[in-house]
DNA sequence: TTGAAATTATATCAGTTCGATATATACTCG
DNA sequence: CGAGTATATATCGAACTGATATAATTTCAA
C-alpha cells in the first residue's frame, strides 16, 4: 500500500482536493501514515492520468484553482482490492531510541533531558488525541485514537519506570572503551 | 540522523564490512531503525570519500573481497556531533492499521482475520525478543529489548480488548454508504 | 489599524531510502 | 544431490521527504 492507494481510500470518504487530502492525512491518519504534498501532488496526477480518479477544476478569482478530485468506479475496484491483500510489515524509525543506543558516549545531563523531553512530547501527544476521542464520529476512528493513547501511555510507564538503568550508568562513569 | 550517521555509529563498536552492518541493523536496531544494502553500500563509498571512515580491502580467494570499514577520529567527532542533536520525530507507517481504517468496506471474516495474524506476528515477535533478552550484554540493548516487549504487549492487549468493536460493526453490516 | 502569523491552494526538486535484482561461492542438512 | 541459507558487494528505478516557491486571504493581538 503506498500513498497513491491511500489517496484513493480517503476519496472513497467524499469529494476533495490535494489540500484537504493532506489535512486528512494529519487529522485522521496522523499517527499511522504521513504523507507530504510533494508525494501527495504527483499521485493525484497519477490517479487521474490511470482513470481511478476524476478532475474538475474551479478557477477561482480570490484563491488558486482549486482542484476537486472524486474516485471513479474503476478507482473504487482498485482500492477494495488493495485492502484485502495481506498488509506489509510497519516501518518504523526513530531518531529518539537510535541515540540511546549510543547514550554510553553521551553526558548524564543531556541523557535525563532527553527522557525528559520525549515524556512531555508523548504526554501533550496524549492530550491532543484524548480530546479528539472526544469528537470523532466513528467507532474505527475512536478505535484507532484508543489505540494510539494506549502506545503512547506505555510508552512514558516504561520510561519512568527504566529510565534509572540508563542515567545511572552514566552518572557511574561506566563508559565502554571508545 | 540518516543511514550515514548510524553507519558511523555501529563503527564505534568496532570495524565491520557492509555486510556486517547490515546485520548489527538487524540484530540490534531491527525495531527501531532499518536500513538496506541499497542505502547502506553507498552510504560507506561517500563516508570513505569525506574521511570520515578509512577501509582496507582484503581480497578473499573463495569469496567476494571484503572491505572492513574503520571509524576514523574525524567521524566520532561528527558522530558525537550528530547524536547531541535533538532527535527528528519519529516516523511510522502501519499498513495494517491503515487497512483497519477503512474496515468498514471489508467483510467480517476478512477482518478477523486481519486481527487474528497481528496478535500471531506480534506474540512471535515477543518470543524472539524475549530469548534476546536472555543474552545481550549491555544494559542499553536490555533497555531497548524490554521496551519492544512492552510495546508489543500493549498491542496485543488491546486488539483483544477492543477488537469486537471493529468486528460486531462489521457483522451487524453498519455499512457507510459507499 | 496595521502588521505578523496562520490558512488556503498548487507545484517542483534535490536528496534519501526501499525493494528488487544481479553475481558468485560455500556451507548445511535432509 | 539438490534446496536452502549464509557470505559478500553492487546498482537501479521507484517512492517518499522536506524544503522551497508563489500568492492571496483571514485572523488576531499590540
Amino acid at each position: 500500500m503506498d500513498i497513491r492507494t491511500l489517496c484513493l481510500g480517503i476519496l472513497t470518504m467524499g469529494d476533495a482536493s490535494g489540500y484537504e487530502i493532506k489535512k486528512t492525512f494529519e487529522d485522521r491518519l496522523g499517527l499511522i501514515f504521513h504523507a507530504s504534498f510533494g508525494s501527495i501532488y504527483p499521485a493525484l496526477n497519477k490517479l487521474t492520468d490511470e482513470g481511478l480518479v476524476s478532475c474538475r477544476e474551479f478557477s477561482q478569482e480570490k484563491r488558486p484553482d482549486k482542484k476537486i478530485y472524486s474516485i471513479t468506479a474503476n478507482g473504487r475496484y482498485q482500492f477494495f482490492d488493495a485492502i484485502m491483500k495481506k498488509p506489509a510489515a510497519d516501518r518504523f524509525r526513530s531518531e529518539f531510541l537510535a541515540t540511546l543506543m549510543f547514550s554510553h558516549l553521551l553526558p548524564a545531563s543531556v541523557i535525563s533531558e532527553l527522557i525528559d523531553d520525549r515524556i512531555k512530547d508523548r504526554a501533550q501527544k496524549i492530550e491532543s488525541l484524548y480530546d479528539d476521542c472526544q469528537t470523532k464520529m466513528t467507532d474505527r476512528d475512536r478505535f484507532l485514537c484508543n489505540f494510539g493513547l494506549k502506545m503512547y501511555q506505555a510508552e512514558i510507564d516504561y520510561l519512568q519506570e527504566n529510565r534509572h538503568l540508563l542515567e545511572a550508568d552514566a552518572l557511574m562513569g561506566n563508559r565502554a572503551a571508545e
